[in-house]
DNA sequence: CTGATGGGGTTATCTTCTAT
DNA sequence: ATAGAAGATAACCCCATCAG
C-alpha cells in the first residue's frame, strides 16, 4: 500500500533526473514539497514534477496489481490503447488488465480498466544531508492531493463517461479509479450514485492512513473505499472479474421499456433474458 | 505547430467563525 | 446582531511533456 517511504523514494528517484528547483518550492531558502498552510510567502511553485509523479504512480500501481492480474491469468499493462472504445494513443488507459501483455488491445481482451489519480500527499522538506524529510500530512499544507480535488474527480468521471459513451464494445469492462487520498464529503453521494448506475465500479484509496485526523474512509454504498491490504484488493478484483457484468443506460418511455421487457421475457432462462434485453438496448 | 495529459497552484465565491 | 476574518469549495489556469 502507499506509504511515506514511497513518496521519499519518488523524490530520491526524481532528483537524479531533474533538479531540486523543478521538484520543490523554495521558501526563504528552504525547499518544500508544498507550501505549509500558514505560510504567506509569495512563491513560484514549479509544475515540472507533475509528469514525473504521474508516470511513477502508474508504474507503482502496475507493480501492486500485476500479481493479482497473473492470479487471474491476465496481464497488468500501462498505457493501453484501443481505438474501438476510445482509448487513443493520447488518451490511453493508465492501467488495464488484459489477456496479453501488449499495449495495443482489442476490446474483448481488456478485462478491467484503472484510471489513476495519485500524487504526493504529504509535505516534505529537503535537509542539509540531501534527504527528503516528512514534515506533515495533507492537512498541514496548501496542496490538495489526489481525489480531494474536485477537478480530479471530474476528470476521472469524465474519462469514464468517455469510455461508456464511445461504443458499446466496452460495456463488459469494469472501470476503477485509484487514488491515494480520501474524497471530500461533496462527492460521497456522487461516487455511490456512479457505482449504482454502473458508470464507475469503485473509487479506491490505496493509502490506508493518510492522516491522524478524521477522514472519509468509505461511503455508505461502498462507491469509495480505503483499502488496508493487498488481500482486500485481491478479493475485490477477483470478484469483479468473475461477475460478468454489463454496463447499460438509456432514456426511454415506460411503454418502450415494457415492450423490450416483454420481448426479453420470452427467453428460456434468466441468463438469456438478460442477454436479450441488453442486446435490444444497444441497437 | 496543435491538442491532450499529468498533477497541482490559484482564486472567486460562499460559509462559518469571532469579536464586537 | 453584525461586520469582517478565516476557512472551505469548486472550477479555473499553469506548464512540462508527448504524439501526431
Amino acid at each position: 500500500m502507499w506509504t511515506i517511504q514511497d513518496e521519499v523514494n519518488f523524490f530520491n528517484y526524481a532528483i537524479n533526473l531533474s533538479s531540486i528547483e523543478n521538484l520543490m518550492v523554495n521558501i526563504r531558502g528552504k525547499y518544500f514539497a508544498f507550501q505549509p498552510k500558514n505560510d504567506d510567502a509569495k512563491v513560484n511553485t514549479p509544475q515540472a514534477r507533475n509528469s514525473f509523479i504521474g508516470s511513477t504512480t502508474e508504474k507503482w500501481c502496475k507493480e501492486l496489481f500485476s500479481q493479482i492480474a497473473r492470479q487471474n491469468n491476465l496481464y497488468a499493462v500501462n498505457g493501453v490503447v484501443c481505438e474501438e472504445i476510445g482509448l487513443t494513443r493520447q488518451s490511453a488507459a493508465d492501467l488495464a488488465f488484459c489477456s496479453s501483455p501488449s499495449t495495443i488491445q482489442r476490446p474483448e481482451n481488456i478485462k478491467l480498466i484503472f484510471e489513476i489519480k495519485m500524487g504526493i500527499v504529504n509535505n516534505y522538506f529537503y535537509d542539509d544531508n540531501a534527504d527528503f524529510v516528512f514534515c506533515g500530512d495533507y492537512t498541514t499544507h496548501k496542496g490538495n492531493p489526489s481525489l480531494l480535488r474536485s477537478d480530479s474527480m471530474l476528470k476521472a468521471i469524465g474519462k469514464s463517461i468517455n469510455l461508456r459513451v464511445d461504443s458499446s464494445k466496452a460495456k463488459k469492462i469494469p472501470i476503477i479509479i485509484l487514488g491515494n487520498s480520501p474524497i471530500t464529503s461533496s462527492y460521497v453521494k456522487k461516487v455511490d450514485c456512479l457505482k449504482q448506475s454502473g458508470v464507475i465500479q469503485k473509487f479506491i484509496s490505496l493509502y490506508p492512513n493518510p492522516t491522524s485526523n478524521s477522514f472519509i474512509r468509505e461511503t455508505p454504498e461502498k462507491g469509495f473505499e480505503t483499502y488496508d491490504s493487498p488481500n482486500q484488493i485481491e478479493t475485490f478484483i477477483s470478484n469483479i472479474l468473475n461477475a460478468n457484468m454489463n454496463y447499460f443506460s438509456s432514456m426511454m418511455s415506460n411503454e418502450k421499456l415494457g415492450r423490450l421487457i416483454s420481448i426479453a421475457s420470452q427467453e428460456a432462462s434468466d441468463e438469456l433474458r438478460g442477454q436479450r434485453f441488453i442486446e435490444m438496448l444497444n441497437v
